[in-house]
DNA sequence: TGTGATAGGATGGTATACCAGATCAGCAGG
DNA sequence: CCTGCTGATCTGGTATACCATCCTATCACA
């Protein structure tokens, strides 16, 4: 019966209807957490049309689409790329600690081999990028890690929530992961998540995640805090 | 000094800026909070421009707001009011808990005078919607409880995404405080949470309001298990 | 009677037109 | 040199026009 219930849904045709909207919000988006448009930058409606070769009706709706996702936020002269201060990271690494902490003990408590392989294989990327040293391409895997344990356990709202806000602090987390003078290395506190995982040890797992964010915040603060690369605000 | 300061803010003349799109976006919300329009209504564009005499660009920028809100999905056939289902809901009252019970922790460690008596009047109001029956009001005097508790400690991101998530359940909320069969009411819930948040007990507060919402959720589970209502398809 | 084709409408996707308010450069007058 | 006006322009807010697709109902033909 599953077999038949396979080969019936490998016969959905999903075209992709890739709209013009969605496209040009998956491009913006993206324009702003790799920091092309870097925080404070007018994102004028018209020269977005120009740049992305859209009308303003899809502009329009992308720039509503982003603004209720925190990334974009109105000034009086039209919408900007949101700026982040301290105290909204501040609250920020503080959701993410709450959240991700419950479901690493979730996940920790209810984890099979199959999603401990699963994390053991994207932790193995994780270190192949870090090896080559390519924070985009660790900040990559980091989410998968995270994804993969949150959906494990049925958790997709929460992680909506969670890849949101980590949005808004993409471009800071690409520098905390490069970043040197840290005690133990992401990569290292991400593999002793793992390992409590492996042994089901809910307390320890969450402990460690725990643990990861405060100093993944402590280096975000001290970024923030002494603003080095000034933002400069363009056009 | 900070008397010249403020006079010069109230200077300001803050003229409700009141875009068509913010007018239909409160009405359009408001209408599916409430449950003007159901679960699984479709929201044909056209339609809505008629009803509130607006044009589509305005509906269109608005429904792209409230599909990132959560509050509607697209179909194959456009976009529908969403649907909630226990899955979904039970994992908005997990996240309601860890948030909410460490706000009101936070809230209990650091509570002064004014906070106290804020959130006295509030109960105060709460206590007067419960006698005259009156669940929606009885909602917004919760409401108000946990935002004065929520941003008394400065956290309104936390505010605004259990603001947001508690949107998708409002009708939910609404049934569960009108419900009679609950061991111990809402109200009497709230002021166990305001009781400890007076004597600065962080941990009985934050129990306090664990029980609370589980209780709730309890309640939500019975009335999603058993549709009684059965949500109709209305054109 | 049943089947298929076709025309029409409904609906969302996209582009464009028009308007009002804000801003700024430049100029005339004191 | 400062002040105040004015017109040009930029920019977001709003409305409308056009198109492609999908659904449906009707009708013709076997």
């Amino acid at each position: 019966m599953t077999g038949r219930d396979s080969a019936i849904r490998s016969l959905r045709i999903d075209s992709p209807p890739a709209t013009l909207r969605v496209l040009a919000l998956d491009r913006i988006r993206g324009a702003i957490v790799s920091g092309v448009f870097e925080a404070g930058t007018r994102l004028v409606e018209r020269t977005l049309c120009d740049q992305l070769g859209v009308s303003r009706s899809v502009i329009r709706e992308v720039i509503r689409h982003l603004e209720t996702e925190g990334l974009i936020e109105m000034s009086k002269q039209g919408p900007i790329v949101a700026r982040l201060d301290w105290n909204d990271a501040r609250q920020i690494y503080d959701i993410r600690a709450l959240l991700e902490s419950a479901a690493v003990a979730a996940c920790a408590s209810t984890a099979d081999s199959t999603i401990k392989l699963r994390l053991a294989s994207i932790l193995d990327d994780l270190d192949g990028a870090a090896a080559h040293r390519d924070p985009p391409a660790m900040l990559d895997a980091t989410i998968q890690f995270y994804e993969a344990i949150f959906t494990c356990s049925g958790q997709d709202v929460a992680w909506e929530i969670v890849a949101r806000l980590n949005s808004r602090i993409s471009r800071l987390r690409v520098m905390t992961l490069s970043t040197a003078n840290r005690t133990v290395s992401g990569p290292a506190r991400l593999r002793e998540i793992f390992e409590a995982i492996e042994r089901n040890d809910s307390e320890g797992a969450a402990a460690a995640c725990r643990q990861h964010i405060a100093e993944a915040a402590m280096i975000a603060e001290q970024i923030l805090a002494t603003p080095p690369t000034t933002f400069t605000q363009s056009r």
